[in-house]
DNA sequence: AATCGGGTTCAAAGCGCTTTGAATACCGCA
DNA sequence: TGCGGTATTCAAAGCGCTTTGAACCCGATT
């Protein structure tokens, strides 16, 4: 039973030379022999080892997903699944593969430095940045080609790559929404403001408002943990308030669903006396509905990201050129039945004049 | 700059056996020349190259967690996230890491195949087998050791290690619980009967059934992908039936939620009018409440289940010995308000007889 | 008949580590 | 002074590939 390279070759007669070039589709093989050798190979399931190759060839086709565990938390986002099976397809297609490095916040600078050292990986797809993330100089000092999913950068960011939802203009969509419709108080369940895409989502409700001349309410506005739990907890928090919001943006579907469920605990009626606009990553098992929607939503497909970051982080790879590739993706706005006409509003017909 | 063990060791005055022992923490390595080794590879940043050691040991200190992702279902279990994030920590402590393998249903035998050809892994975590799983006999073909995130056998279970949730006590209890309640006609919103886990949910609620004399309904039982949508659709569908169901067990956290709007759409109140079990793998981001409880549920954590499944495989790995390890994980019964008294029925206080 | 060159094949070096077996230094002891 | 032994260090082989530079075979060219 053949294993190696080595004894392939001795089975066969050949050289390893000839085997590898045969294996490999050198053009300086014989026809009849390269038949001879993929024949054998098969026979024998003989396929190369991956470390020894890597370790002739210096390439060790292998990207480096990162994904940040807080301890604090103790959350791990679920869009990291579908995200990361968008990015394998492009992958497979190249022959890569995936090293996960689950990694706690505080240990981030000596993990990346490890991954550089160790020489294990050829590129690093970076998940969740927050904003003015020290990863990214990091990465840059350490030389190792990256994507980010994501951006980080408050000014700028073109000196990286990165492939990042608009969530500004998003945001700014989906508060425009709720405003035509007669809203004014609105809740925002939104994440982390330290994570970048939290800020800009935020900064978008504010230029909406803004741009109407609707004065920001910042008691409405609850920056946390996307989740069940937490969506469900500030909504009921905002709703017992003396003068509640009439609608709420939440960051996330699964927040949405315990705005949702604030909502209908409190006695009222989504859609009808308070409204709800949602991000929504498009998670295969959290869809939107299947036939009609669930909540009005800003849709973007988190795996489509993931599959467009993993290309753009091959390609530089292969070319061996980092100058940077940038890829903003816009969201669908998708009207669903959770939003309504403002019941408090009376002159919810003709919209407020911008400006 | 160095940056190889031969660099470290010229910059040293040192052979590389020495350096490499010193780093290594071999006895025979002089203290003081040990801590010189130590400050040099700190200062350089020196880390052995992943790829070179591992040719040299024959080991690979690399797991990998096999993603089946349903090319039909384009689907990714949202489940994956936590287990891994649990596994990792077994991972990290003992210098190991992931290699992730998403692969689609249709080139599972050669994936594997390739993973051992490859050499690039010591070891496999299988999540998610079918009834019967075909990759488990392969795995045993291959010899590489795994551990399995379920079962897979109808009968024993005996010759492979595996970490398993008690799926069918666990729905054997939650059914119990509502027939405690005056339920008698239970809706089943199951994942796909094909999984091994679903199976046996649906035994144990068979099971509970008939050890109470009810007859069980077939046509309330659903086997489906688990997602929101699903649990909403099957959900109405049984409800719209002439005698439908007054309570429902459903497999996951997600589905439950499509349950619950199916039946707040349907103008009923969840806990007085229709009840509701579900299964509630904790994962993080999807608490079941935090104060109380949102569903009444059976538990059992993904996450602490991936650090066992993690911990057994590394010890097999280490020891070398590849005789099975089981563990079934009982799950905690969390009475929550989604679950109440049978409406229509008159006798609720006096629970039927068993037998 | 001697040379040339395209088509094929090969031996050997090298990737960066670990590990074997041998060498060296230095100690106390006879 | 010389010897066994312990402590420490080293040169070299080997892990399984790729790749360089050379060699070989043969029909075509001069």
């Amino acid at each position: 039973m053949a294993k190696t390279l080595k004894d392939l070759a001795t089975e066969l007669g050949l050289s390893q030379t000839t085997v590898s070039r045969a294996l490999n589709g050198f053009p300086e093989v014989n026809e009849a022999t390269r038949r001879r050798v993929h024949d054998a190979a098969e026979r024998f399931n003989y396929r190369p080892s991956a470390r020894a190759r890597s370790l002739a060839t210096g390439r060790t086709m292998t990207i480096a997903h990162v994904l940040t565990f807080s301890k604090h938390h103790e959350m791990m986002n679920p869009v990291y699944g579908d995200f990361i099976a968008g990015a394998s397809e492009a992958y497979q297609q190249a022959g890569y593969h995936i090293h996960l490095a689950v990694v706690a916040d505080s240990d981030q600078e000596q993990a990346f430095r490890n991954l550089a050292a160790e020489r294990s990986v050829d590129g690093v797809l970076l998940q969740a940045p927050l904003t003015g993330d020290f990863r990214i100089p990091l990465l840059q000092e350490i030389g190792m080609p990256f994507v980010v999913h994501g951006r980080a950068s408050i000014d700028g960011d073109t000196d990286y790559s990165w492939v990042d939802v608009n969530n500004k203009s998003a945001f700014e969509q989906a508060t425009n929404g709720l405003l035509d419709l007669g809203h004014r108080r609105i809740g925002l369940i939104n994440g982390l403001e330290s994570m970048d895409f939290a800020r800009r989502r935020k900064e978008g409700m504010l230029a909406a408002l803004a741009a109407r001349g609707v004065d920001p309410c910042p008691e409405f506005y609850a920056s946390n943990d996307m989740t069940e739990s937490v969506g469900h907890e500030e909504t009921s928090r905002m709703l017992s308030m003396p003068n509640p919001p009439t609608a709420f943006l939440a960051s996330s579907f699964i927040a949405a669903m315990g705005v949702r469920r604030a909502i209908v605990e409190a006695g009222l009626t989504l859609g009808r006396d308070v409204s709800l606009v949602t991000h929504d990553d498009d998670l295969s098992y959290l869809k939107n509905g299947s036939a009609q929607p669930i909540f009005t939503a800003t849709r973007s497909s988190v795996r489509d990201a993931g599959r467009i970051a993993a290309q753009i982080l091959l390609s530089q790879i292969r070319s061996g050129d980092a100058s940077p590739v940038t890829r903003l993706l816009e969201v669908d706005y998708i009207e669903g039945p959770s939003t309504g006409v403002c019941p408090s509003e009376p002159s919810v017909l003709e919209p407020v004049q911008a400006g």
